[in-house]
RNA sequence: GCCCGGGUGGCGAAAUGGCAGACGCAUCUGACUUAAAAUCAGAUUUCCGCAAGGAAGUGCCGGUUCGAGUCCGGUCCCGGGCACCA
């Protein structure tokens, strides 16, 4: 708390409102300005206290503003803040804007306004939206992607990674969406449609900015290890990076002036039974190796290929397609001829692009050598019996001269060592992931800070800063020129946006940035990164050579890559956050998001932390310890929210009928976080009511303290008793994030207020501190009202005792054969014996032992007695 | 096809291997009220029974156990993700 200059102002806002009912109408902006003017929830980079840092992944302004899916995950987390403060913790708990975007990009195309005001007004609803839910945040660290102050850091990064050559260009093709105008990366193309929008894509060949994520592929892979995430997610992203071990193995061509033909295989232990090989349309020596006789079909089959969609080629799954090329490979192991077909079952991004195919022992060589009557022969046997093929389950070498009865994986290490030893092979592990297609032809993004120079250029600025540039230089060629790509000087960031004539983007696939001459060509001074419209004469001085800036623009993710870093230090202008603060507050440690996320937005996040990690830069190797995705909300029907069902809650509605305390709550009681759950208008009436109970029980028909609590009063035995297991539970339960059950035990707790005759003050304090990360507005005007001093917050968290919790006397349930046949209050401490004897003097229990030999007795203290008989 | 989740009253759900259905919604009955709302008291898994009581019951089949919603094997259905990755 820091109250410190703000005495009176803070006398003022203690008070509570004057009204008599539950009027949230009142109350609820009433202590959001009570914790604004007291900076409530302020975190300290500078404190004695343990940090506790709990994030939400920060929402895209979007123009309908605030999603009912929001305030969902982001009550749970505020709850966990809330808690965690009054527990002792320095706590940070910040939010911010993920501002880029395409839905701004096309307002702006439609409207011709700049997309930055119309981010503003929206980020303007959303904050509205988001202060009116009353979240504990701390608004002196907001930010905003767009902001140049923020992105200045993501250009900084940009250049780490480019200075590490982890950033590279390259002609390749990509997923463009006409509609849209630019490329998506795989990550965005959902069915062949763009994730955005829906529109279909194609494929284009583009010079594209690329990251080498597949450097970190490994680690990627083996860090899932260390973190604390939903078992599902950790699965996806093991999946996405489909790491496989094998073998890259070179078969001799037969005509040997080619060279060899280098294939990747998961089992070499089946080389065998290959009787044919497969390249992807695409392969490069599919033109050299053809027969002449067979050039025509293949070149046919190539265009069909190439005219298809990667949707197409795996959607037509059902048939296998491809055509013979009329040359011939040679088997490694046995000098066999086996014939090279071209087929486009095999992909040109994975492995080498080349198969050897083995149909006994693979699905998909099966099928194909079936439809085109190949060879099958059979090199692993199941054991017992006819294998029935394909086999590609476990098994034996069979035809296998030298490696016959060896399991598989026993001969796959042998064959592999044996080709590896004959300079004709060797182990491999190759992955699915691809490395990532970081730019977009857009306007509404970071723009890159690298201009583009020549050869002599470029030499002349590595010998004026070469610590700056790559190994080796980034370059591309155009109409027989090269260029090569130049860092701006980290001193020179940010590099802003121009402001442009159309937000269209030019048809050649070059962003609109490409239209803007005067920003586009330029003089550059390498050494400072000042720039002058190539228009104007030539700058005096040394260092100024002549270039032409990217206009590519950098895709939405860059900015939440590092969004949770800049929290830590949000004002520093002379690093992304500083070492301090860095180590202060180290990662989140509870990181709250939808699960749409598990792929994108966290395999990107996870790679740049560890390139900051190798830099120095943070501390940890991993940027979200602790992951939680709260479960999607569907409409009333059942059905997922959408405009179109007309099915959409607007928070703003439930805060205006029924006040943001019963959202929040409701949102809370709905079902366990990570569930699924439907939204019902009835339900939230019920938490309203509760709330309402708990204002009744407190607070009297005239306003003022209802009479039956007074600081005077004894509690009756239950109502303590139940005060310290509700203490229990809801900690407990706000620690496990089981937020439904919590509120069900407080719900528990307000029936018993209500039975009780007398409450003390203070029992009724402890029930609100209880509430207060819940319903934090209703918690403070009645904690308020009971005399309370200051913030419901500021008192620390109730401790329970423990001794309260044990009682003298226990329910015994009497059970025979394992049915629950009775059940009788007996104290703690009751022995077997003792049991047995109230057992069979029970009436009802009695019955069913007469007549009838015990077998056997289960008893377990305090809770059954378990009577076996005949 | 493969990999994750999940199937419990009319509904949302709860249950360290130990009384299945807490808590809430809805419904019904009663009290208060001229009346309604609100509030309060009570009932509400199914079947048999006037009742006392009994029997069955957590998608389905089987197993382990004194005892299974919970653990194991199989199976069906629903949701999510991946999908010609050699």
């Amino acid at each position: 708390m820091t109250g410190r200059g703000k005495v009176s102002l803070w006398r003022v806002h203690t008070m509570a409102t004057k009204c008599i009912d539950y009027n949230f109408h009142e109350i609820e902006p009433h202590w959001q300005s009570f914790w604004e003017h007291n900076g409530s929830f302020r975190a300290s980079n500078q404190s004695s206290q343990p940090k506790f840092y709990v994030l939400d992944m920060f929402p895209y302004p979007s123009g309908a503003g605030l999603h009912i899916g929001h305030p969902e995950g982001y009550t749970a987390t505020d709850i966990l803040a809330r808690y965690k403060r009054a527990r002792g913790f320095n706590v940070l708990h910040p939010i911010g804007w993920d501002a880029f975007g395409l839905p701004a990009e096309q307002h702006a195309v439609k409207t011709g306004t700049h997309p930055a005001s119309n981010t503003q007004n929206n980020i303007v609803n959303f904050k509205r939206q988001i202060k009116a839910l009353g979240f504990s945040y701390d608004w002196d660290r907001e930010i905003d992607t767009t902001d140049p102050k923020y992105f200045r850091w993501t250009q900084w990064i940009f250049l780490q990674l480019f200075r590490r050559g982890l950033a590279y260009v390259d002609e390749r093709p990509v997923w463009w969406c006409p509609e849209l105008r630019t490329v998506l990366a795989n990550e965005e193309v959902v069915d062949g449609k763009s994730e955005v929008g829906g529109f279909p894509v194609e494929r284009r060949n583009l010079r594209q900015w690329v990251l080498r994520i597949t450097a970190y592929a490994e680690r990627l892979l083996a860090d899932l290890k260390e973190v604390d995430w939903p078992e599902s997610t950790k699965r996806m992203q093991e999946a996405w990076i489909g790491r496989s071990e094998g073998a890259e193995i070179l078969f001799d061509l037969e005509n040997r002036a080619l060279g060899p033909l280098k294939i990747f295989t998961t089992r070499p232990d089946t080389l065998f039974g290959c009787t044919y090989m497969v390249l992807a349309p695409e392969h490069p020596l599919v033109d050299a190796l053809t027969a002449p006789e067979h050039r025509a079909d293949v070149e046919a089959y190539r265009r069909k290929a190439a005219a298809k969609s990667d949707l197409e080629r795996t959607d037509l799954a059902k048939e296998k397609s491809g055509v013979f090329s009329g040359a011939y490979a040679l088997n490694p192991v046995n000098g066999q001829r086996v014939p090279i077909w071209v087929a486009d079952y095999v992909l040109m991004g994975y492995g080498t692009g080349a198969i050897m195919a083995v149909p006994a022992h693979d699905e998909r060589d099966f099928e194909f050598a079936t439809q085109f009557k190949l060879p099958i022969v059979q090199v692993i046997s199941s054991g017992s019996g006819e294998t029935k093929l394909p086999h590609v389950g476990d098994g034996a070498l069979v035809n296998s001269p030298g490696y016959d009865g060896l399991p598989w994986p026993e001969a796959k290490r042998k064959i592999t060592a044996d080709l590896a030893a004959r300079g004709v092979g060797k182990a491999t592990v190759n992955y699915k992931l691809r490395d990532w297609l970081f730019s977009r032809q857009r306007y509404w993004g970071e723009p890159f800070p690298i201009v583009w120079v020549s050869a002599a250029d470029y030499a002349k600025a590595r010998a004026l800063r070469g610590q700056d540039l790559p190994a080796e230089p980034v370059t591309f060629k155009d109409q027989g020129a090269v260029h090569y790509a130049l860092p701006l000087p980290a001193g020179a960031l940010p590099l802003e946006l121009p402001n442009v004539q159309s937000y269209l983007p030019s048809g050649t696939g070059e962003s609109p940035l490409a239209n803007e001459t005067a920003w586009l060509e330029i003089w550059f001074n390498v050494t400072t990164g000042a720039a002058v419209p190539a228009s104007q004469p030539l700058p005096a001085g040394d260092g100024w050579v002549r270039g032409r800036r990217e206009t590519n623009t950098m895709p939405q993710w860059a900015g939440s890559c590092w969004y949770y870093l800049r929290f830590l230090d949000p004002k520093n202008a002379d690093a992304l956050a500083s070492p301090e603060a860095l180590r202060y507050w180290g990662t989140p440690d509870l990181y709250v998001g939808g699960a749409e996320h598990a792929v994108l937005h966290l395999l990107y996040a996870r790679f740049w932390h560890k390139v900051l990690f190798d830099l120095g830069v943070v501390p940890q190797g991993e940027p979200f310890k602790k992951l939680f995705h709260q479960g999607i909300i569907l409409g009333e029907d059942g059905e997922k929210m959408s405009k179109s069902r007309g099915n959409v809650v607007n928070p703003d509605t439930i805060i205006e009928s029924h006040g943001t305390d019963t959202l929040r709550l409701y949102l809370m009681f709905l079902g366990p976080l990570e569930a699924m759950k439907p939204w019902n208008p009835r339900g939230i009436e019920g938490v309203h009511r509760f709330l309402q109970k708990v204002w009744r029980e407190l607070i009297g028909a005239d306003g003022q303290v209802n009479p039956k609590v007074s600081d005077s009063a004894a509690d009756p035995a239950e109502l303590t008793k139940l005060l310290h297991e509700t203490i229990r539970k809801v900690g407990d339960d706000i620690e496990g994030l089981r937020f439904n059950t919590a509120i069900s035990q407080m719900m528990i707790f307000a029936n018993a207020l209500q039975k009780a005759p007398a409450v003390s003050t203070a029992t009724a304090r402890a029930f609100l501190q209880l509430l207060a990360p819940f319903s934090p507005h209703i918690a403070e005007e009645l904690w308020s009202r009971l005399g309370g001093s200051g913030s419901v917050m500021a008192a620390p968290w109730p401790a329970y005792d423990a001794a309260r919790l044990t009682a003298t006397e226990v329910k015994l349930v009497f059970q025979v054969n394992g049915k629950h046949r009775g059940d009788q209050l007996v104290p703690v401490g009751t022995t077997q014996d003792d049991a047995l004897a109230l057992a069979r003097a029970n009436p009802k229990v009695a019955p069913h032992l007469e007549g009838r030999a015990v077998k056997r007795v289960v008893f377990v203290p305090g809770k059954i007695l378990n009577i076996v008989v005949e």
